[in-house]
Order: C-alpha cells, then structure tokens, then sequence
DNA sequence: CATATTTTGTACCGTTTCGCATTAAATTCT
DNA sequence: AGAATTTAATGCGAAACGGTACAAAATATG
C-alpha cells in the first residue's frame, strides 16, 4: 500500500525529509516569526509545492507538532521499561529530553511544544488541543509506570501515582523552558537528577 | 524628582498604563505576532508616540518583560514571609501566580516570561538574557528561604537548598505551561498542592 | 501518440508589516 | 510675546508577508 502509482507527475521530494526541515525552522524561529520564504528555502520546495503537499502554515506546523509528539511518546515508552528500576527509568527519559533539548546551534532548542506551540495556544485553538493532548498523554504514559511502582513496592503504597506523574512531567516543562532561557548542560542535568531523588524518595525503599 | 517640569509638550498619556496595555497584547498574541497596530490600537497611542516613548517592537516588549519581572519578583518576596511555614510559602506563591495565569479572555495566559519571551530567547539574545536571569532571580528567591529552612529545622539538615528552590520553580513552570495549554483550575490546584507536599515532604517533621 | 493528471517553477497579487518624515499642537524659557 | 522644545497626528514608503494563478514539465492511461 505504499507505491500504488499514481497518475501525475511523481514528486521530487521527500515528504517526511521536508518535514523535518520545516520543524527545525519552526523549532527556531517559532511558528508566528517562521516566514514561507524560510520554510521554502530549509526544505528546498517551493510555496507552491509546500502548499500542495502539505496545506497552508499552519497546517504545516500542526504536521510537525504531531509528528514531534509521536517521536516523544515512542522515546518515552522505550524508556520508561518497567524491566527498570523507577529510579533509572526517569533518569532515562531526561536523558533524553536533554538529549533533544540541548541540540541547539547558538541556544539551546528546548522543547518544540513547549518554546513554541505554548505561545500560539491562546490564540489557535488547534495548536492548543494538540499541546494539551501532548501533555496529557505524557502525564498519562507515566502514571502507568507510577501506578506499577506503587503496585510492585518500589514507592509507598499511600502514593499519589497520577500527581507523581504530573510532578515528573513538572521536571520535564521545567528543563524545556530553562534550556530555552540558556541554562548549562551540567545545571539542566543537576535539575533532572534532583527531580528522580525528590519523586522517588531520598531515602532508598528496600 | 517626580515632576521636574519638562520644556516641551506634555505627554497626554500615562506611560505605566499604555505598558501595561501593551503587556497585555503581547500576553496574548507573543511578541512575533503582535503588531505596531494591535499595540497601538490597545494602548490608544499613534505608533510613532509609541516609538518615541518606548523605542521599537524589542524594546517595548523588553519593557513589559522587565516590568513583569519586577512585579513577580515582589509578589514573591511577599508570599515567602518566613514567619509564616514554608508550606504556607510555598502555597502562597503557587495561589498567587495561579490568579495571574488564569486570568485568560478566551484560554488561559500563563505566565508572560514562559508563555512568550520562551519563544523568542533562541534568537533573540536581549530576551534570552531576561528570561534567563528572570528564572534565576527566582530560583535564587526561593533558595533563601529554603536555606532558612535548614536552618530553622523547617527542613531536614541533608536537603539541599538550591535544588529544592530549582524544583519548587519547576512546579511553577509546568503550572505556567499547563495553564496556557487550557488545563483547569482544578488541576493545576492539585499540581500545586502535590508540588508542596513533596518538596516539603510528606510526613510532618515536627 | 494523444489525453488526462499531478508536480514544478515563475511570477505576481493584495495586504500587512515596521519604521519614519513631516507638519500641527502644546508647553516652557527668555 | 516670541523662541525653543517636546509631543501628537497624518500619512507615506519600501519591504516582507501568505497565498495563488498560470504555464511548463513529467508521468500514467487509453
């Protein structure tokens, strides 16, 4: 189902090789600041062919946004191997946010959701409901793990699952925007690893 | 030194309300989306007025950024009255800046800092170093009186000081991001709530 | 080979953008 | 009162914006 040849034209591009250029522009510049001329030029297709492939910009930036949530869902999963202990999986999943986040060329990207689809919320509902869906499945993909420690001993029974998830994800926002403002690798990473001890408990639990 | 006379026209305007306007077209729209009309229509200023007072796009928007940091940085010092316990602190801050976050027309504003100088630090260097030094003023706020803490026996002689302030200003962040992304009140009041038992800890310390 | 269909490239359209030039108005200083 | 100085208002202007019309090119179908 993937070559039924179609009537035209065939293109001479890579649908999913533009899109990862058009988000690195958007992951700069923001969705507002990004221009059609910079998105032309990063993925080497003309407006029109832009246009045609994928809609009008903000269509465009919604393909990237869903996208960018896709891939996190699938890091986050990998990571989160309940074959782990709780300890290492968080561990794990900032490691490779920070990974993603610190990939800058002069500062630091941060996250794409967070440094840019946050702004244009208020005003596009669309962008709102695809950040609030992120959120919330990342939320809901660590109260899994959360609800399997509690269930397993490795945190106490008494355990909140679903608001040691949102704290989880806390630390996460935070080292979003704070590789945004330009924060170092070695503050980011003190941060995350401050953030396993507090959520896991200082003190070891057998 | 209020009212030295000046030699030439009077201003007709106040220049904290027109900022504040300002502030608030920026809130909502960022700063790469809002334009000279937008601004100067909210705050009832001819663009070169608004030129001739505050300097260009940037500047304007720096000044609403600076200005937003002051009033956060006092309504902080406030919160963190250290004869009052640090849980009540901490409570304090996340109420307080829950009323700014949510005070949205159609979603919710978040915080200005986060929710749109976040955008604009990668590439623009003035904002980057507002934002940067914002959050750290913060965190550094939080720190003092977390160190009290220690010292008061509020806390446990191990914690350490800077990390818990870093997390507590995470939990902040996520709220601020949450906020903007439609979560509700609710929710966002058990994150906050969540965040304070935590970072005090969950049992009781005399 | 002719026709239908899709993609590509050029060029353009109307609008909006930011910033300023210029002139009129209002106040102080001499 | 008159000069000096600052602000206000109108409007312009060059550039950039998003989006598209149109024709050429490339493929499949009949």
């Amino acid at each position: 189902m993937k070559d039924e040849k179609k009537r035209g034209r065939p293109r001479g591009f890579d649908a999913k090789a533009a899109l990862a250029k058009a988000r690195d522009v958007f992951w700069d510049r923001g969705f507002a600041a990004a221009s059609l001329d910079n998105l032309s030029a990063a993925t080497k297709l003309n407006r029109p062919s832009l246009y045609g492939a994928f809609g009008d910009k903000e269509d465009l930036y919604l393909d990237t946004l869903e996208g960018y949530r896709q891939d996190g869902m699938d890091a986050l999963a990998e990571a989160l191997d309940p074959s782990l202990p709780l300890r290492d999986n968080l561990a794990r999943v900032y490691a490779g946010a920070l990974a993603v986040y610190l990939h800058g060329e002069t500062a630091a990207r941060g996250c794409l959701l967070i440094g840019t689809a946050t702004v244009e919320a208020v005003e596009h509902e669309r962008v709102r409901e695809v950040l609030g869906r992120s959120l919330n499945d990342f939320d809901g993909e660590i109260e899994k793990r959360m609800r399997l420690a509690v269930e397993s001993g490795e945190l106490p029974q008494g355990a909140d699952p679903q608001m040691l998830a949102m704290l989880a994800s806390a630390v996460m926002h935070s080292l979003a925007v704070r590789a945004r403002a330009g924060d170092s690798r070695e503050t980011l990473e003190a941060i995350a690893s401050s953030g396993v001890e507090l959520i896991c408990g200082s003190v070891q639990r057998s």
